[in-house]
DNA sequence: GTGGTCTAGACCACA
DNA sequence: GTGGTCTAGACCACA
């Protein structure tokens, strides 16, 4: 369920985060769901626990998952969006340099609509 | 020209490596157009010479610009989008991810594909 | 395993990168196999840390060997020739150099040919 | 007759010390053919004359050329290969590089033979 | 412990 | 004046 590249450039720890949410919204987990703990996805991923942790901890931060002491790690039960002004420049900026990468990659801007629509159907 | 963001996370020779391709695809710098040199850049945005060293000479990789002996550095003069499969995916990768961001700050497909037209009009 | 010669004109980094290919495709380094860390390596060659970060970074790029984040840099698991145009092109420059300079040290065809078989029977 | 590449990255004096080399091996400069002036050389590739002046100096010293005074510069009537084990060691360094580099895009042995082969009878 | 980024500063070849 | 190489040293994120 949860797929790490120790090649990629990305942290390992961004790489959990961006999968857990991943498999939120495409409904594979489902609110109140249980995640595996720290050390059962430690070892499954066989990934340092602090690692996995971090992961966690950050997700908990973005209310994406809730942490029941004594009980475990549950998807939170109600997803509300949290309109972020800072958080959608970011975005912004992230799509400005995606779109000057794929000039350079001879990915004009319909190929490029394209390629998003194409994830959205992954959804 | 070439501004720099110094909060960002982003490694300062990779945002120069945006703006300057920014700029060659808005036609701000075009093919043959001199950049500044090393040490004026350096000196304009008070970063290390070293740092702006390092944009360049990726930047020479890509071919975006050439570094002619002795002369100087120019917009390269024959742009040719090279078709890259690797770097095809780290776009989509990268295109993936910013879905999941944008569905978390509650921005859904349609906003983001006017997000992207917006950007495309600016170039 | 790796030796510099300082009074090469051939800068060091370069130097590196050429020992370390040489290495791989003697066998001596094999897929997954570790390399010195940035700074052993260093230490052990006495040469400044950002000089063979310089030169792994570069062989990086040429796939020959991966970084793992934390962890160190090793051979690439799977090699395979790249066939870059650019690249031969530039190989059949450096073979015509090589072709002239030995005629000026009187070395003709056979021989230059004998000391090519002799080189790949090193390998 | 001389083609300067001002991107190369070899120095523009080397490459016409090549070019003049080359062209003498090819014939088509033959002993006691007088080349251009320094200045005329310049002013047809549009180079520095100090550029030109270092290649033809380095060219004497090798006794390539001949320059007597108040005539001009002329390619030297005998030649003679002067064996030298420092040059030859380094035509044996060079080789190797290339055949390193061979690897890595996927030419042979065989292969880099008839790389060899074919710019013999460029000759 | 691992590599990545950045600064300050020196020296050099080349044009 | 131009970029390239190298050193010394600091700080940082990541695992």
């Amino acid at each position: 369920m949860i797929t790490i590249d120790s090649r990629s450039s990305k942290p390992i720890y961004e790489q959990i985060i961006e999968r857990v949410k991943e498999n939120i919204i495409k409904g594979i987990l489902k609110p109140g769901d249980k995640l595996p703990s720290v050390r059962e996805l430690a070892s499954i991923i066989t990934i340092n626990p602090n690692t996995i942790s971090k992961a966690y901890n950050e997700l908990e931060r973005m209310k994406a998952i809730e942490v029941i002491r004594g009980k475990g790690t549950f998807v939170a039960e109600s997803f509300k969006p949290i309109m972020d002004e800072e958080k959608l420049k970011e975005i912004k900026e992230h799509m400005k340099n995606i779109i000057i990468e794929a000039h350079y990659v001879g990915v004009d801007k319909d190929k490029l609509i394209d390629i998003l629509n194409e994830i959205y159907r992954e959804f």
